[in-house]
DNA sequence: GATGAATGAGGATTCATTCAT
DNA sequence: CATGAATGAATCCTCATTCAT
């Protein structure tokens, strides 16, 4: 009957499944995930999901695809607000790493801890994009190194190194077996300092 | 007939549980094993296992177990190996954590990677032992601030920090979705060498 | 094709599994009534089950509500039948009594004869039906002394001493281990002749 | 090696089963009582069990047995007790039946609660016993009935409602089930009270 | 678009029982 | 006398998915 509002009530049912599938996410974890939790929590029936999305793993799939855009944004921000100094860049990139994990515990479990085997293969061609996250940092390392500020020995490895570490200190703090005598944010800020001290050349830049 | 045999062989079966279990889990993922496909591996009734270890729960207790027994001694062995020099301790160590994630995966899946949501909690005292893996880069570190060969600010946070980014080179690894522009030994390297600059005080040293 | 017949349909199967777990209720036993059992039954898969009921404790439940509501229509026919004659209500509502259980063995069998250690409690206020039931006879009770045609102690006492002997009766006929000698009939006239006699004041009343 | 510990600890054995299978029955109900629990329980092998009984429904029969021999035991005692006077005998009998059932909770349910279909047939003979118990009753009440004290109809059929009613009581306070409003006690005196009353031709000898 | 009905496969676990020792 | 090892059958229940409507 009313064209427009069936046409976003649709989108809207999409939205829903995604978001809602977020949620149970990172409240039940993945192999507590199911369509028909999802339903329920929806108010839709199970089968209604399968007209939004192929299967369980294209839900997936788009989740993971939603992830990598919005940390794709993230970086890009970073780079857009420090477009000439690499050093506060290679800071604000560690740091906005680390946030995202930490604020979107559901995309970076699907995005980076999720194992391939419990689930189709996420298409080769869509990662391209959490590369090219990679390549943000390769890129203002070589910056650095150039301009002299920053001591690097192969961009792509030394990357690699940061991009490693920033993981390990997302997921220690997921994990909650990090020792209870060390804070949070205590934890994170030594994390960065050690990175920036690391690959900074002039202490007194930073 | 051959009595030795006889009572090996239900301690065989138990060892047999075991490291199908370990298989299966780096092979089809924790959220994919399941008492039935081991029964089915090892060529016994599901029943069968439940003789041997009470439930899911227990049986990847006793996994976990072992591993932390496992690391536990692969870090004794390096402390008994560099008593006195903490510079060289601390190298080996971070190697022999790198080297004890990529030569047993199954145990470091479940020893890292497994979210407590699902399964029983592993009891709490058993997680001492590994407790005192951290505490022996902690007093590493401490000694070789004592010692002024490294720099460190709180022994505790510095060492979380180390033991994050180790982390983070191997999971970043088992999750293949390192660059692969990137060789696995250079990036190990790279990784152990950046702990190292990024703690020593003096650089002659190494 | 038939909208009618497929709307029913699915009233039809929810019926189906209830009169199929009340048959095998009283030829198998509470203990032996499984899910499958009554699938393998109506021709249904076992999942299908599931649909209509949220699991065993649900369905079996329904069936108590259902016996619940059954048996209090029987008595609130009885004293719809007898307003004004308390005396005459009694004997009735004695009879409905075991009728109903005769009648309804598999009714009867999960109200009452089952223990509620083998299921999840059944919901206190669906009890209320059924202590309206017992209600019914204190009242006649009250209502035949006030009247002068009854002798009562103490009307909630002397109501479930007859709601005993009645439910006595009934079960020591479903046992069958009632003696031979003795008919059905004959014991159950007897007991209610018992009963009448044991309450009324004056013989010539009935 | 000590012939004499052994044989007696033999007994022993069969005697712990059936009592830890009695204790069993009345704290988890005859449905969740399990060989593998009585053994672990006495802390012997499953296996052992069966060194004693031919299996589950032996044990139970070996219970109902001696649940019968108690039982009438119980109700000898009562005869002894009053040999001449068949009123106050009644009354003894009565008040036996209702006691043994309320004290030996774990008894009286496999003695007249179990049904038929959860276990092989309780073998016809053994039964005779428990009959003699209910000629018991009917002996007492031709006996007072020819000393012109009490007034029966038919000596079986009577005792027969006797027995309904004091069966009805028991399994009324079991079930849990009964008004709260009526304290147990008073409960089984307005019953007792009943049949007496109801049997009586004199009531100044009560 | 949306759904209710239906299912086969699989999940962990418990059980009574047998057998060789 | 006692046991450890082993099993097949059974338990309830959840899952992702399909199909006709």
């Amino acid at each position: 009957m009313q064209a427009e509002s069936d046409k976003s009530e649709s989108k809207d049912l999409r939205r829903s499944i995604l978001d809602t599938a977020r949620h149970l996410l990172v409240s039940d974890g993945y192999a507590n995930l199911s369509m028909r939790k999802i339903a329920r929590a929806i108010g839709y029936s199970a089968t209604s999901i399968y007209l939004h999305f192929e299967g369980k793993d294209a839900l997936v799939h788009s989740l993971i695809d939603e992830g990598m855009g919005l940390k794709y944004e993230a970086f890009q921000a970073v780079v857009a607000a420090h477009p000439d100094d690499p050093v506060r860049r290679f800071d604000a990139l560690c740091r906005a790493y680390i946030d995202f994990g930490l604020d979107n515990p559901e995309y970076y479990e699907i995005m980076y801890l999720l194992h391939p085997e419990q689930m189709a293969r996420f298409p080769a061609e869509k990662y391209r994009r959490a590369r090219r996250n990679l390549d943000v940092i390769v890129e203002t390392l070589k910056e650095g190194a150039e301009k002299g500020l920053m001591s690097v020995t192969d961009a792509f490895v030394d990357a690699s190194v940061v991009w490693a570490a920033l993981h390990g200190a997302v997921t220690l703090i997921f994990s909650r077996r990090m020792d209870r005598r060390v804070a949070q944010e205590t934890f994170v800020d030594a994390m960065i300092g050690r990175l920036l001290h690391g690959y900074i050349t002039f202490s007194e830049h930073v």
